[in-house]
DNA sequence: ACTATATTTGCTAGCTCTCA
DNA sequence: TGAGAGCTAGCAAATATAGT
């Protein structure tokens, strides 16, 4: 264990002894804000219940002895009834204490996971609320946004079905007008121009009659063999 | 000196057990 | 079944202690 004197005195009124390596120290605990073992007050066997030590050594050490110190160096007060006697009410009040402070630790871990948690209960309550607030907001966005989603589905259906009556009775209109034109009479025999054959445009007569099983061919033929505007100079008789 | 935290302690409500 | 005793958790106030 590495021990450093340290030049300024410390006061205290009260004290508890140590024996480190042999040797016997008689002083008080000085602890860091985290209630770690920081650095001890010592004076000798003759100045135990003096309220001056003589100086300080602070504690640069991992070892069991640091951690004995520590133990007797807790913040716990040396009463009677304390909680050295298991099943005792004031070791149950103790444990009471300990239990509340670790769900305020925990509260303030969950609160802010990457900081280390605070010790100061009502800064810890005061995230709470804060935090409590925030996710009360975004549940509320959230629910108004569910909700917009919902109507917007809702509309999207409607309109879909709307679609599928509309699609329904283009349908029935279709088929309806392909039975009508199926039941046109013939309007006599029309032999179609012998350049019609010829130019292969025959099928622009198939739907007028003459082959009514036959497709409406002329759908089939490129643009520019539907071309008819030169059929008078193609043909001289049919003018 | 002041503040935060720990400890002690008195009080109360709730629960269980015993007894008439 | 109701009354009383005993036990305990929870709360609040008082007090002690440690840190700044």
């Amino acid at each position: 264990m590495e021990v450093k004197i340290l030049t300024h005195l410390y006061r205290q009124n009260r004290g508890t002894s140590f024996r480190i390596s042999g040797h016997h120290l008689v002083g008080i605990c000085r602890q860091s804000k985290n209630n770690k073992l920081d650095s001890i007050g010592f004076g000798s066997s003759q100045l135990e219940n003096e309220q001056v030590c003589c100086g300080v050594v602070e504690i640069n050490s991992s070892s069991s002895v640091k951690e004995e110190l520590e133990e007797e160096c807790s913040r716990k007060r040396g009463r009677s009834g304390s909680c050295s006697k298991p099943g005792t009410r004031a070791c149950r009040e103790k444990k009471r204490r300990e239990m509340l402070n670790d769900k305020f630790m925990d509260l303030s871990s969950f609160l802010e996971p990457t900081r280390t948690p605070k010790t100061d209960k009502p800064a810890i309550l005061d995230d709470a609320i804060r935090v409590v607030n925030q996710l009360r907001g975004e549940a509320h966005e959230l629910k108004e946004t569910n909700q917009k989603l919902l109507e917007e589905i809702k509309t999207l259906k409607a309109e879909k079905n709307e679609l599928r009556e509309e699609k329904l009775v283009l349908k029935a209109d279709k088929e309806k007008m392909e039975q009508q034109l199926k039941s046109i009479p013939s309007p006599g025999f029309m032999p179609p121009h012998p350049a019609a054959f010829h130019q292969n445009k025959m099928a622009v007569y198939a739907s007028y009659g003459y082959y009514p099983n036959m497709p409406m061919m002329p759908y089939l033929l490129p643009p520019s063999q539907r071309d008819t505007s030169q059929d008078q100079q193609n043909c001289s008789f049919a003018a």
